[in-house]
RNA sequence: GGCCCCAUCGUCUAACCCGGUUAGGACACAGGGUUUUCAUCCCUGCAAUAGGGGUUCAAAUCCCCUUGGGGUCACCA
């Protein structure tokens, strides 16, 4: 095959939508598969915001998660600009000469009239196409409106006695009746492009061999065909991947329907989780950051191979049974012909899995370089974070071992930088105050100060021989030690925690635990 | 509404192209075991071919229809 290249053309949005980041994933790996280039080109056509604020999130994304690219945004390339706003030439230069070739004709009708038009063909119930009056206007007629100052747009002549076909590599055969189309502006008045021109004249001439892109944009292909043909270009490969469905829909998912993922079931567990712990980021909370955008996952503390992994098996597979996947592994699999032709649901539940998994394939030393920036801007330790201090939170991530899933889990070690615990009372009143808990406790307090070193090991030898010499059953004990100094029903075993915290401290939290 | 796409467990999917499997796996859920918490880990269970017609010895698989779902219909991208 001849050199693949791909592409993903966002327009800067201000945010990375987690369903658009599939699609690039796809063109990524089928760029990667094949040996060839991927290409990162945005589409800025007439966009008034601040560029570079609105970029910056998207360009990130693909960082964070390692999908580097060969031509593109700020690295520029061969084709270069990859900024349609700067690419205003090449469109006039394809305009005038689709115009010249007359497969193009200057529209003088205003929108109002074309509205009418439309209005009409919609009360006789006949699909809308183009009256194209102006194709009627004679050469001087034309040039007399132009002397006037009348504005016009640039059309593209639909061949109307033809058909569209498309061999799709995920959809398969596609036709389109040509009389049914409507002439598409592809030049405005004041001569810029608009997106359907622009995305054919930029693949064309950055020679991208195959079109990988959302399924909403299956019917501009049979215009964007048209156009190739008109243009004398070579047509790209085309495969429309189904759009990503919000949890438990089967609707495609989108950041202005956020309010109502919110409290869909399968999505709950995702807002609440950002309400809880962006605030203690300062980073806003569910409204300024959810689920929807890829920023989400990064600053809530999901490793990038857990996100890639779950983006990767929604809506393509491996075989009948790998879950897992390295992106290497991937690559090395990736086929368009095994990409699912159904809309795929997200599903924050497999997601949250493939995290444990590969959160317990990290090694030690990423766990701790992943968890400290959260305990800084919690504000839990203080930079620059000391040797002490690191090799302190790195006991505890151990001591933590499994349950920590994501990164922002370490917020839940609060209690191990703060005094001022938090007390779970309902089961601080079923763990320790219940007949004859406090007077064991108060005992065995007594025994800890003997404890020394005060060690894992020795703590349980301790409370073990306490407990046999007493008769007491040492989940008791143990569940009343870990109320009493976490304040918490749930965590690491309750030795680790009491040898973290160490004599003192655990010793002066059973006191305050006693008067309470 | 026009055009187009889609349809297997609750969810993601395998098997479909080239008809023959007790329709497989994973997540979730339920139960059990290990860990006197929780998490991990192990075992077990639950659970699907939308409906109707064909074709065929045989249909999840091929064809048609119905139903349902979705996308798109801009001088947005």
């Amino acid at each position: 095959m001849s050199q693949v290249r791909t592409r993903f053309a966002p327009s800067p949005t201000g945010y990375m939508h987690i369903g658009g980041m599939r699609t690039a994933l796809f063109n990524w790996l089928w760029a990667r598969h094949c040996g060839g280039q991927f290409i990162l080109r945005i589409d800025d056509t007439d966009q008034a915001r601040n560029q570079e604020a609105a970029l910056r999130p998207i360009l990130q994304a693909f960082r964070w998660l390692g999908l580097n690219w060969d031509e593109g945004a700020e690295i520029g390339g061969p084709y270069a600009p990859y900024y349609q706003s700067q690419r205003g030439a090449l469109y006039q230069e394809a305009a005038q000469k689709l115009e010249a070739a007359g497969l193009a004709y200057r529209d003088f009708s205003t929108r109002e009239e074309v509205d009418a038009d439309r209005k009409q063909a919609d009360k006789e119930k006949r699909p809308y196409i183009n009256i194209r009056r102006s194709l009627e206007l004679t050469d001087t007629q034309k040039a007399d409106l132009v002397a006037q100052g009348r504005p016009w747009v640039l059309r593209f002549l639909i061949p109307r006695d033809t058909k569209v076909q498309l061999d799709d590599h995920i959809r398969g055969h596609v036709e389109w009746d040509c009389s049914l189309l409507p002439d598409p502006v592809i030049q405005r008045a004041d001569g810029s492009p608009l997106y359907n021109f622009a995305t054919v004249v930029d693949d064309a001439q950055m020679q991208i061999s195959h079109v990988i892109r959302a399924e909403e944009h299956l019917s501009n292909t049979p215009i964007q065909i048209l156009l190739h043909q008109a243009l004398g270009n070579t047509l790209p490969q085309f495969a429309h991947v189904p759009y990503v469905a919000s949890p438990g829909s089967k609707e495609k998912m989108s950041k202005r329907k956020t309010e109502q993922y919110r409290k869909a079931p399968a999505f709950q567990k995702m807002f609440e989780r950002a309400d809880e712990v962006f605030p203690q980021l300062g980073l806003g909370n569910s409204e300024t950051l959810n689920p929807v955008m890829v920023e989400y996952y990064e600053r809530i503390g999901y490793l990038p191979a857990a996100v890639l992994n779950a983006l990767g098996r929604l809506g393509w597979s491996l075989d009948d049974s790998t879950e897992i996947m390295s992106l290497d592994t991937m690559v090395k699999h990736f086929t368009l012909d095994r990409v699912v032709q159904a809309p795929a649901g997200f599903d924050p539940d497999k997601l949250f899995s493939f995290q444990g998994h590969w959160m317990k394939e990290l090694p030690l030393d990423q766990k701790v370089a992943g968890c400290l920036p959260y305990l800084v801007q919690a504000q839990l330790i203080a930079e620059p974070v000391t040797d002490a201090v690191r090799q302190y939170v790195e006991q505890i991530i151990v001591a933590w071992g499994d349950r920590l899933k994501l990164f922002s889990d370490i917020l839940g070690a609060r209690y191990f930088f703060r005094d001022d615990l938090v007390y779970d009372e309902k089961m601080f009143d079923k763990r320790v105050r219940k007949e004859g808990v406090p007077a064991h406790l108060a005992a065995f307090r007594q025994r800890l100060v003997e404890v020394d070193p005060f060690t894992v090991p020795n703590l349980e030898t301790a409370l073990t021989a306490y407990c046999q010499e007493v008769g007491e059953q040492t989940g008791t004990l143990i569940h009343a030690l870990r109320l009493s100094t976490t304040g918490q029903a749930v965590g690491p075993g309750v030795y680790d925690c009491l040898a973290l915290l160490g004599k003192d401290k655990s010793l002066a939290r059973i006191d305050a635990a006693l008067a309470r």
